[in-house]
DNA sequence: GATGGCCTTACAGATATCTGTAATTGGGCC
DNA sequence: GGCCCAATTACAGATATCTGTAAGGCCATC
């Protein structure tokens, strides 16, 4: 089993719940908390550096901070930064995040090797996902096994979300059309993007496209 | 202090955390715990039927439900009918939600004792919060108690609200007037509409109306 | 090499958005 | 009443959105 582990997350009170798992039902006692992004980090850093390194990072996808009341930063950046100095971590995911397509995501793009959504099953499946991590498994929350639900998922390409973002930071379709342009992506015409967004009005039942940002936001792709 | 409490959370880590607090740092032993809401509403009414009825609930504002994935069962509802049947009993809510016009909604309208929102000094307040209600206190935030941050609250009237809901249930500015002449509400021509809604570009920084309504939906306003 | 399907692009017309200006209304106040 | 101020309205022009049609390119398949 593994020997260090790093748990990475703002809620105190879960803080607890996650060690008090690990020590008495997995049987992991070396263990380091952390509450802020910034301080986890650390945390990994100072054991990378010694003989001890970190062999499994648990995190919380959102951190709020302290002083303002509405910034997340996202653990998204704290895993990119620790992966970027040990490739070989392993990472598990777990979070309030229940939209199986953006989970999805986090195992396609981050490779992250398990997800525990935040829930009544959190503390079986917290065990079950450490124990398959362990074993070299990448650990799928039991809502994205079941292929009935997984077929259902509408995927968006690269530039849906890029258009969806965009749309979303107020810029208009002749912008994001130069801004295309310049980073030489295509397609590129504003008829393209026209056709693009018009099929997201209709995957999304949306009527204009403030109406799709809505709805988008609504259901946590953005 | 109080000798029978109830925790309802359906996030079992938080649950098992809370419960670690309680015992060891605040000294209630006397502890029922629920994973759903209907399960806490049971332990509580055998309780109130006994001869040890629960003092203090804790409870969480959203429940998630185990079939589906996204439904949420609201934890005001729990308190109503715990407070239908025994109006004294003291409740804390602790939850996600960090809204302040929210939060505070919590306290006129359902008259909760306290208030505790999940993050890094969720420990600190749950105890603070825990000894204040047993006294007898009010138990606000500190985010709430802090005037500088409550003058900053951007107060927007029901017409602007009702606008941003319309533009994000994908209204155009014509249908809208149209639905203000029905409910005879005023102002409702297209200009002051328009009006309006530059207003309200100026208040969230918003180029044009779909970013309006993202950054109004990132805000939690809508 | 011809066919058909799909994606990209160009173009165009109706509608909606956004931003001004200017006229009108409706209090509050002296 | 007369004045002022603010909010409401009407109107207009430039820009953007939304929805079509049609033409061209790419690629797999026959």
């Amino acid at each position: 089993m593994f020997t260090r582990v790093l748990v990475a997350e703002d809620y105190e009170i879960a803080n607890q719940g996650i060690i008090k798992i690990l020590n008495e039902q997995v049987g992991i006692y070396d263990i380091e908390e952390a509450k802020y992004c910034d301080d986890a980090y650390k945390k990994f850093l100072k054991a990378h550096t010694s003989q001890k390194p970190i062999e499994l990072l648990i995190t919380d996808l959102s951190f709020k901070q302290d002083d303002t009341i509405q910034t997340i930063i996202s653990g998204i950046d704290l895993i990119k930064d620790i992966r970027a100095l040990q490739p070989d971590i392993k990472v598990i995911v777990y979070s309030q995040e229940d939209r199986l397509d953006k989970i999805n995501l986090l195992f396609d793009r981050f490779n992250i090797n398990g997800y525990v959504c935040k829930g009544q099953q959190a503390v079986t499946e917290l065990i079950a996902c450490v124990n398959g991590v362990y074993q070299g498994n990448i650990m799928l929350p039991p809502e994205l096994t079941d292929n009935a639900t997984t077929n259902n998922i509408i995927h968006l390409d690269d530039l849906d979300m890029m258009l969806l973002e965009e749309l979303a930071n107020g810029f208009t379709k002749k912008e994001i059309r130069i801004k295309l342009k310049k980073q030489n992506i295509s397609p590129n015409s504003e008829s393209s993007i026209d056709k693009r967004v018009s099929n997201l009005f209709d995957i999304f039942k949306a009527k204009n496209t403030t109406h799709l940002v809505a709805v988008v936001k609504d259901l946590g792709l953005l």
